[in-house]
DNA sequence: AAAGCCTATCGTAAATTTGCGATAAGCAAT
DNA sequence: ATTGCTTATCGCAAATTTACGATAGGCTTT
């Protein structure tokens, strides 16, 4: 890779869009956020039961959906519980509407 | 990567939603859906001269586009003319509203 | 048959992703 | 303070992605 996709530069919602496409690649993820809006919340431990995946496996796709906005997590001791992030999931909405005309 | 993808079983459905996310997560990627949704048409030319990135890289591009079934060439000798494949677009705009509700 | 365009493919390198087990970290209750 | 429960992070390995230059392939035209 010796051009960095920092030289060219892409219009913000394309920047945007891309991330979001990039967490909605992984079949496991679309199952956890599927299963997220369904429960419309849940713990890790949930989704490890619901998983043939390693918890640490689980906790770094939850980790890739929260750093694309599209998930948070709430401290309920000692466990964790997830949410689908409102806001960024409209946004994330519309872009891929807004994308397919 | 011990465990493979193939050992879980995912609808049908987020299969194909996953592909096609993934076909989309690349800004130059999108950038090259946007140029063809604006030209209805265009070669891989075309392209070259508009984003500074190497001819094979972009055919590599194009290659995964076609993959993904989200656009189709034509042969017009000497050069190939890239289209948007209009049924797989509107079942990838179907997949992706049906996810966001 | 040869030359010229245009595009795909090959080979390679670097970066990123995906998965696991093991370990650390955070908080509650004992 | 220690134990227990839950989840995140670390370290590693394998696979995939992204980019490039160089080369091969296909089709026209000369």
């Amino acid at each position: 890779m010796q051009r960095s996709l920092e030289s060219i530069v892409y219009e913000d919602e394309t920047v945007s869009l891309a991330k979001f496409a990039k967490a909605l690649s992984h079949p496991t993820r679309l199952a956890i956020l599927k299963h997220l809006e369904n429960q419309s919340c849940c713990f890790t431990g949930d989704l490890v039961e619901v998983f043939p995946l390693a918890q640490s496996t689980i906790s770094q796709h939850l980790k890739e959906l929260k750093n694309a906005g599209l998930i948070q997590g709430e401290l309920k001791p000692p466990k964790i519980k997830y949410c689908i992030n409102k806001e960024n999931w409209s946004l994330a909405q519309m872009l891929f509407k807004q994308f397919f005309d």
